[in-house]
DNA sequence: CACAAGGCGTAGA
DNA sequence: ATCTACGCCTTGT
């Protein structure tokens, strides 16, 4: 089982209305500390969706709270519009601690 | 096998 | 609170 499947796998099981970390993600995923390769992995992910086999890498944001980047269709401003339908509040531009799925 | 790059994280200034 | 520097893990060439 490579790391890759597994972040997408533990990607898809967060749930609408809830983000996580890429750090947290990865501790979830199996490799604590590799946030930078989730981050790496989502870039290049299958295709954003909340459909089942799409990985939902709109959910996946930054520790401290920012968006983080985002590359597929619509760019940052997409990931943004996404979470927000979907119930996330953007207070300052940033997530509340709340929104986070915790482990 | 070696290297470069990437949607990050944390610590310090 | 903002910015720079350095470290981290995995993937693709």
């Amino acid at each position: 089982m490579s790391f890759r499947k597994r972040v997408y796998g533990t990607a898809e099981r967060v749930p609408s209305g809830k983000v996580i970390s890429y750090s947290g993600l990865a501790g979830l995923a199996g490799s604590l500390g590799a946030a930078r390769a989730v981050g790496t992995l989502m870039a290049k992910n299958p295709y954003p969706g909340t459909s089942p086999g799409r990985v939902p890498c709109h959910r996946v944001v930054r520790s401290d709270g920012s968006p983080g980047g985002f590359t597929g269709p619509g760019g940052p401003a997409r990931k943004r519009d996404l979470l927000e339908k979907e119930g996330i509040e953007f207070i300052c531009g940033k997530i509340p601690k709340r929104f986070f799925v915790r482990s």
